[in-house]
Parts: C-alpha cells; sequence; structure tokens
DNA sequence: TTTCAATGTTTGACATGCAAAACAAAAGTA
DNA sequence: TACTTTTGTTTTGCATGTCAAACATTGAAA
C-alpha cells in the first residue's frame, strides 16, 4: 500500500523537472518582465538546448505560452500549478520556522523539497491549524509563550529530554541520499 | 583499479529508487523473516531482472548483505539509513494526523512521500514541538481543547475564514494528474 | 548590406531505472 | 536420476533528462 504512492507519482503528468521550469519563468517573469530560453536556462544553470526540448515540451502540454518573438509566459494551467506550488512552499516554510521555530534557512530548503508532494488536504489543514495558532485567542498566545520558554529552557542535555532520546533515530540521514536532479 | 576507488566515493549516495528496495528488505525480513530477491521484485511489483541488478549494486555499496544462499539482509549502514527514514515517516504521520487533524490515509501517504526529504533539524524542530503540544502542560491541554472546538466549529462558510479564502491557492493540485489529450 | 555575436535547435552521447525475454542455476518432485 | 518449476542473471530496448557540440537563425552594429 505505501508503495503504491510512489507509483502515482510516476503517474503525475508533469516530472519534477517539469515545474522547475514553470517555476523559473514564473520567478523571471515577476523579476524581469520576461523570460526567453537563455533567461531560464541561466536561471536553472541548465543548457539551452536542454532547456530549448523541455520548454517546447510544456509549450506543446499548454502548460506555457510562447509569442511570436520567442519569449514565454505561463498559461492559465501553468500559473494555477505554479500558485499551488508556491503556496504550499510558503505555507511549510512557515509552519517550520514560525511554529516549529526550525532556522529560517533551512525551513527555506526543506519547504522547497516537500513543496509539490503535500496534499491539498494536509495543506488545507495545515493552514487551519495555523491559522488557530497564530490568531490572538488567548489559549494560542499562553501556548506559544509557554512552548517559547519551553523551547529556551530545554537544552536537550537532560536525560528525560524526549527529544535527545528519538533524536538518535535521525542519525542515519544526511549523506547519503542523492538530490534526484539539482533542482531544488 | 585506481578509479574504482573514486567510483565508491562517488557512489556513496542513494537515489530514491534505492531507498525503496532497502525499506522493501527492511519490511520483508520484518514481517517474513528473510528476503529473497523473488520477494523483493514482488514486494516492489518490479521484474526480476530489475531487482537483481539493483540489489546488486546495493550490495557492492555495502547496504546490504547476501549470505551463501542468496537471502539479503540490511548492513548496519542500510539500517541505520531505514531507521532514518522510517522516524521521519512515523513523526510526519502523527504530525499531520494527530496534530494537524489530517485524515490518518492521506497523512500516511503524504508522511511516504516527504519522509526522506526533511532534514534532520526540521525533525528534531517539529519533535520538540510535539512533545510539548501532547504534553500535560495546561497551556497545551487548554489549546488542543480550544484548537478542537475552532475545527468543530468552522465550517468554512463564513466570509471571514482564512482558510477559506486561501484555500484557492491549492487548487492547481488536480491538474498534476495526468490528462486525457497527452502530447508527449 | 554584410558581418558577427547572441540565441535557439538538433544531434549524439551518457546515466538511470525500468520491462521483457532468453538463459542459467537451484530446488523440488516423480 | 530425470524432469519441471522456481529463482536469479544477462541482454536488449525503451523513456527520461541531462550535456556538449555542431548547426541554424536572429538581430544589431559596422
Amino acid at each position: 500500500m505505501i508503495q503504491d504512492v510512489w507509483k502515482k507519482f510516476d503517474e503525475i503528468e508533469l516530472s519534477h523537472s517539469s515545474v522547475h521550469y514553470l517555476m523559473a519563468i514564473h520567478t523571471l517573469v515577476k523579476t524581469q518582465g520576461y523570460a526567453r530560453s537563455i533567461d531560464i536556462s541561466n536561471y536553472l544553470g541548465l543548457t539551452r538546448g536542454s532547456v530549448s526540448i523541455t520548454v517546447n515540451k510544456l509549450v506543446a502540454k499548454g502548460y506555457i505560452l510562447e509569442d511570436k518573438n520567442r519569449f514565454f509566459k505561463l498559461s492559465d494551467t501553468g500559473n494555477q500549478l505554479v500558485n499551488a506550488v508556491l503556496s504550499k512552499r510558503r505555507l511549510f516554510e512557515r509552519l517550520l520556522s514560525e511554529i516549529m521555530l526550525v532556522n529560517p534557512t533551512v525551513a527555506e530548503e526543506d519547504a522547497c523539497k516537500i513543496e509539490h508532494l503535500v496534499t491539498k488536504e494536509s495543506s488545507a489543514k495545515i493552514l487551519s491549524f495555523m491559522g488557530f495558532y497564530l490568531s490572538d485567542d488567548p489559549r494560542a498566545v499562553a501556548f506559544r509563550k509557554a512552548f517559547s520558554e519551553y523551547n529556551y529552557n530545554c537544552t536537550h542535555q537532560d536525560e528525560q529530554c524526549d527529544v535527545c532520546e528519538i533524536e538518535c533515530y535521525f542519525s542515519g540521514d544526511e549523506n547519503y541520499f542523492r538530490q534526484e536532479n539539482d533542482l531544488s
């Protein structure tokens, strides 16, 4: 049952890689007003050849629009997709940094990795949680204060500390995983 | 000869796919006591040929041990890795289902997707948060109660509801999935 | 208008990860 | 022992995504 999740990924029309192309166009159009093939290849650090092939596929699939001077922009579908991804990224970034108190740089990187994997359901639930958590509700205010004190006081040196006890589970990672393609 | 040394250094990292092979062996050994090549291919839904090649690579890299009857088990390194991944999966599963109140099935699937992408830092922070959130601390108890009431009461029909307002951002989600006219 | 640099496309190569099928070895069974 | 089935390996081929380099086009400057 769990491996079915990965099978589902294979059935997604857009690859990980393609999503990055769309994100690049979004960013480029936003920052410099336009996106040519060369801009995308500079932005993503890929060769012009690779970009040419993939972008043309995405044009054919209807995610990207190309004008007569070969300037690209996202179609409505492409825009929707990028918005969904960006929303999730921001959501996770905030969840990790503002609530879990993860270092903002790490939070940003992790959010970037997760952004287009998480379902709408989970995203909406997290949003709902954050809405209440960060609200003025006195129980929320009290909790935040209590947690920040707890966090400040716990040096994780304590033998009773749950975190210390369990943290070792995570120790096998970091060095082993390959970044499937370097565009995260 | 000399380049073999370099090859080993080069190949320290594992692909997503390889991680699944390790996870499969872990599960198989745990559930049925052993893991042969055929068991792995049944479990992962891959052909014997594919499994043969990949498993032998992982044996060569030292993640899997093979006995004289070609039964496989994880090496210490392999075990460490699988534990790290499983810990993160469980952590996220619980975060989503117990705290964010995501449907358990969805939580499981999402956790499965992100399990080996999230850093140790974020994982530890989440663990810490959950530790306090689920504790007996009166502020935590009060918050949980308040949140569950909030969640129960909010039908997301309200024009003021933040979730409703922002949820549309996620709506591009469904378009990830394959559609009919596929011009690739 | 001609020339040249920038940009885009095509081609051939490589690596990964998979399937299918031929082949080989091992294990079970008559 | 001989036959059959199961299991493992090798080979071939496919798809994706990349690079490098040859080639084509475009646009601006001389």
